[in-house]
DNA sequence: ATTTATTTTTAGGTTTACCTAAATTATATT
DNA sequence: AATATAATTTAGGTAAACCTAAAAATAAAT
């Protein structure tokens, strides 16, 4: 089956989704998709014709089996570019996924089991997160939230939510990165801050709502 | 300025035919895009508002200086992903055009400055076409069909015209290559057929057709 | 210099992917 | 259970990029 960059676009944003939350709702996906709910209808329609969602009007959807691999592809294409540009052209991390969203569209499946050769199949893409195979299989990983990590118990930073410069410059200064290892200490109820480990530095006192967006793997 | 894929693709192949001819005519840039003259002069006019081409409904066209330097920002961007598909992700030369024809879509700039410099800044593409740097600067070299060649001067194979598998077979068996040295012999009146001799085997015979598929440059 | 043929443009339609505003259905509140 | 609120869909419109068929302009041929 073949899609559009839309179409693509789409079913990876539901994917997405619908990991977090088991079903879909238009309004949901609306929001991140930067669209108009009108516009979500539109494509659920075509998307339920070409049987790659499981949908009825006015109720929330999941992905159909086929519609589960295709969003694996382009996911698995979109990591595996973002491993490239970090890993081989020295890109910073949080720099990358603008222009992975790009090429991930680019339909060549030879060109992707190339690169996927290339790169040595690279089994995480530089934020944490796991490259699916060509199979469309994929490392499940929970990533957990900071703040709720058991206490004292080692972890490592797998992904970042927020990736805007003001939240890379926390990061820089408190020195975390994607695979340091962090231990919770404890939690402050006064305003929510907890006190936190990083690899064998000094431990340090984040405010909640910047240990909100930091993600771990136990 | 920004451009459409649609429109970068245009621009590109005006570029081309400009420098064959000079200056374009509708129906050859139709003919060259795969699309209807009605097409065109929609485009046309498009790109005449954004100032790319130097037009006049009725006329032949060429380029603006801009719309020069976007065509050769396109062509770069291509014939840098052809040598990346090639020389590092082991490609054949000739399988690498349709994936190039998507990939130099892709926008980003610093993408490509990056790509540049982890290819070392190659001159030519797997094709022997030059690759603009990025400045827009590109070494002009003249194709002269094998055929026009002057006869017993070595050259180098340039390009092929024609890329279909059949073409590569007789290629194969001549033992031509991109970058191989030639030298044309003898012409042979009565069929069109050449005696060349490629780097220091025996001298062979080929037919006109195939002779007229392959470029040179002395 | 007319007529004929070719090229180019215009006019009017299609598809994809958006949009706003209004109508409909589902969910929540009293 | 009736009503208010929220979510979703429908209706109708826009822009990009294509199309066919007819009209207009240019080039070629008599």
């Amino acid at each position: 089956m073949n899609f559009s960059h839309s179409e693509e676009n789409y079913i990876k944003h539901i994917y997405h989704l619908q990991m977090d939350n088991g079903e879909v709702a238009a309004s949901s996906l609306a929001s991140s998709m930067q669209t108009k709910a009108a516009s979500v209808t539109e494509m659920l329609k075509k998307l339920n014709t070409k049987k790659v969602i499981h949908y009825q009007p006015y109720k929330n959807f999941t992905l159909t089996d086929a519609g589960i691999r295709a969003a694996l592809e382009v996911i698995r294409k979109h990591r595996l570019w973002e491993y490239f540009l970090v890993n081989k052209l020295g890109f910073n991390w949080d720099a990358v996924h603008e222009i992975a969203e790009e090429l991930e569209h680019v339909s060549s499946l030879e060109l992707i089991s190339r690169l996927d050769n290339y790169l040595e199949n690279p089994m995480f893409d530089p934020h944490g997160d796991p490259i699916p195979d060509s199979k469309g299989k994929i490392k499940m990983v929970k990533h957990v939230p900071l703040v709720k990590l058991p206490l004292k118990t080692a972890a490592k930073v797998s992904s970042i939510k927020d990736q805007s410069p003001a939240m890379l410059q926390m990061l820089k200064h408190y020195n975390i990165h994607i695979g340091s290892t962090i231990k919770l200490n404890r939690h402050f109820e006064f305003d929510g801050s907890i006190e936190i480990r990083i690899d064998k530095q000094p431990v340090s006192i984040i405010s909640e709502q910047l240990a909100k967006n930091i993600y771990c793997i136990l």
